[in-house]
Order: structure tokens, then sequence, then C-alpha cells
DNA sequence: CATTCGTGGGT
DNA sequence: TACCCAAGAAT
């Protein structure tokens, strides 16, 4: 190799800023060769050997594995949407106290189900399970169903955690797609695109790849080895059963890869937040509706200030409109920054007085008047914490 | 195929 | 700090 293998140039397409900008020598982007079906077929029994041999030592000892009981499988592949470990293992101890069973969890009611997620996120995900739970009951006799199209056609199931729940309740041979294992893969092939662009590729390579003697501990271990070594920052290639066959590793190039699309920054909404205080201490929630953001939780009503608008005239306008009641608007509570995961929001939140009216659910599921004892038993986002924790202080001092 | 869905942790 | 991302699914 001559001069040229030290040219550099972007891999990306930077005319139109669409993927990260990443340098690397042009012998390392001629090896970004894949397209369509890697060639690993021959590879495939000694990369399951290795992956499956590290895992009897490395693999992680996880509450879930423990278990082969189809509704606890189910339970955590779920909540682990999205959602590291760290942040599942207390959900999924109560939720299993709370719902032994899928019977336990059919006969609950949604809020005491959207209250045991309370701060996880995503609460289709604890809609969905309610949902699915009395399905499941119905149609399938109280049992996570065997089948993969029965599977996958049940709420909140997409085809990663249908073969998640199949093949570790069941050891069937269903691959899986998740966080872990595009990123193993990306690296394992040196995929010269951002796995989006080639879920059917990687599609292939997880069904190529996966061990049909082993499905459950291969789908676990690979899992694993995303999760515990071939991290997204520093990985420990010295220490992965796939070092000789990564592609990455040999071109050096596991720190950029996977490759990454930028977003857009996200939008910033500022939301004036009413707490409205009756005459006999109580404060007035509503429920949002079910669909959509946060929708079944309970909520202080309030909406997105309007240009030359005060903060005082937005919760003034929004409660009339929302709730049809007529407020006084006091001193500010507290201001609560919040990100969600596509735009971002500052709560200007009032005290304020109930001057008149019946507070009606013109856009919202439902409307209660709390005591500052009962408001705990109500499911409120992450964002509305601070609130109802200013709430309590103001009203001790 | 792109957007909408939360929250906590890491850099 | 601001941004990225984590055991994705639904629309």
């Amino acid at each position: 190799m001559g001069e040229a293998k030290r040219t550099q140039y972007s891999v990306h397409d930077s005319a139109d800023g669409k993927y990260s900008q990443k340098q690397m020598s042009l012998s390392q982007a001629s090896a970004l060769s894949f397209g369509g079906t890697a060639n690993l077929g021959h590879a495939a029994p000694a990369l399951r050997q290795a992956l499956l041999t590290w895992y009897g030592e490395q693999g992680r000892d996880l509450p879930w594995r423990r278990s082969r009981d189809p509704y606890a499988i189910w339970i955590s592949e779920i909540m682990l949407q999205q959602t590291q470990v760290k942040t599942v293992m207390p959900y999924y101890q109560r939720w299993l106290k709370l719902f032994p069973t899928v019977a336990d969890l059919a006969k609950a009611d949604q809020q005491t189900v959207l209250k045991a997620w309370e701060g996880l996120g995503y609460y289709a995900r604890a809609r969905n399970l309610h949902k699915t739970a009395q399905l499941i009951v119905k149609q399938h006799d109280g049992v996570f169903p065997e089948v993969f199209e029965d599977a996958i056609a049940l709420p909140g199931i997409g085809r990663t955690t249908a073969g998640g729940i199949l093949s570790a309740a069941y050891n069937q041979p269903v691959a899986i797609l998740d966080g872990n294992v595009k990123r193993v893969l990306a690296r394992l092939v040196a995929l010269p695109k951002p796995p989006a662009k080639a879920m059917k590729e990687l599609w292939q390579l997880s069904e190529q790849l996966l061990d049909p003697q082993h499905p459950r501990d291969f789908n676990q271990a690979i899992m694993d080895l995303g999760a515990t070594l071939c991290t997204r920052h520093r990985p420990s290639c010295l220490l992965c059963p796939w070092q000789s066959y990564c592609t990455a590793y040999r071109q050096n190039l596991q720190s950029e890869l996977p490759m990454t699309e930028s977003r857009a920054p996200l939008p910033h909404k500022q939301i004036g937040v009413a707490v409205i205080h009756d005459n006999d201490g109580r404060i007035l929630i509503d429920r949002r509706k079910q669909e959509g953001l946060l929708g079944g939780l309970w909520e202080f009503p309030g909406g997105k200030i309007e240009p030359n608008e005060s903060f005082e005239e937005c919760v003034k306008r929004e409660i009339k409109e929302e709730l049809d009641i007529d407020i006084e608007v006091n001193d500010r509570l507290i201001t609560v920054d919040h990100a969600y995961s596509h735009f971002k929001v500052t709560l200007n939140v009032f005290n304020c007085t109930h001057i008149s009216g019946e507070p009606k659910p013109i856009e919202c599921d439902e409307i209660k008047w709390v005591t500052l004892d009962e408001i705990d038993s109500y499911p409120f986002p992450k964002a509305n914490g601070q609130i109802i924790d200013a709430i309590k202080e103001q009203a001790k001092g």
C-alpha cells in the first residue's frame, strides 16, 4: 500500500451533513464493502462456540434469567425496551410482587398498573401490558402464546421482543435485533452505514448467526456481549470472544462504529401550569387522555404559552379553555425544566385560587380535587414530582 | 420510511 | 452544558 492509504476523507457524505463526521483512511474505508448478506456462514459455528463459552464464564446473572416463566420474562422484555438493566431491576422486582401472574395483572385497574410503572417512561408499555394481559387470559388460556405470529400480534410486542420472549421462555430459535445486537453486528462486519439504514441486512445476520441448538443462551449471550464488552464507548476488545472475527477491530474502527445520524436540536416549549387550591386545602389534578404523551397519567393542568402572552395570562386562559373555571393566578411556585425524547419544556408553575365554576373534563379524561395525603396514590409524570414536592414543602412552611 | 413516544446515565 | 444513547413499538 502506498501513500493513498493515508488519504483522509469523510466516509459519510458530508454534503448533506446527515452522518456524524468521522475520518478514516482509504484502506479502512474500502474494507467497508458489506452490502446485503455478509459472508459469515462459514464462520457461524466458530462464532457461536466462542460466544457461548464466553457467556458460560462471563454472562450476567439477571433475575429474569433465573426464571422460565413466560409471564415474568415477558414483563422483563417490555421493561427493558429502551431502558437499562440497572433502571429496570427495582421495577421488575416490585412488579412481580404486585402482579405475580398474568391473571393478577389482567384484573388490576389501570391506575394501579400505571402507578407501578411510574417513573419508567414510555407509558404505552404499561398500558399495553395491561391490555395484553387481558387478551392472554381471554384468548390464550392465560399462557403467553408459543406461536410467533400470535405473540407479535399482541399490543406492545414487536419482532425483537417476540424473539426475546420466545427464545428465553421456550428456547425457540427466533432471532432478536435490539440495540446491543445492532452495535455488535455493525462492528463485526464493519457496517458502512447507520444500523437504521441496514435493518434488513442486520436481521439476516442475526438469524444467520443464531445458534439453532442453543437459541436461548445465544440471544442472551450476544446481548451481554453488547452490554458488557462491545459497549458504545471504549469497548473491551481485548476481552472479546469475537475479537479475531471482528472486522471493526481488525481495521481499528471499533470506536467509530456503529455510525450515527446527527439529529436536529430539540424544540423547547414554555408551559404555564396551575396548582389550583380550593378553600378546603385540596388541589385540582386531571388525568390525561389515553393516547399520546404520558397517556393515562395525572398532571396539573396548563398549556403552552402563546406569543406576546404573560405566564399569568397563559395559565388563566388555559384553565378556562380546558376546565371552564375561573381562577386567580398568584405567586410562582416553582420552575421545572425537563427533557422528553423529542422536545424540552419549562414548566412555569403558579399557585392559583379557585374562584368560580365547576371544572369540566374538556381536554382530559377526568378531574379530581385531592389532598396532599391522597396525591401520592396517583401516577404522575417525572416532571410533576418536583411540583408535588414544592407543594408539600410550601404546606409545611 | 420518519416520527412519536420518558427517563436516567455517560461523556 | 448539551448531547447521545439504552434489551423498540406503534403509527
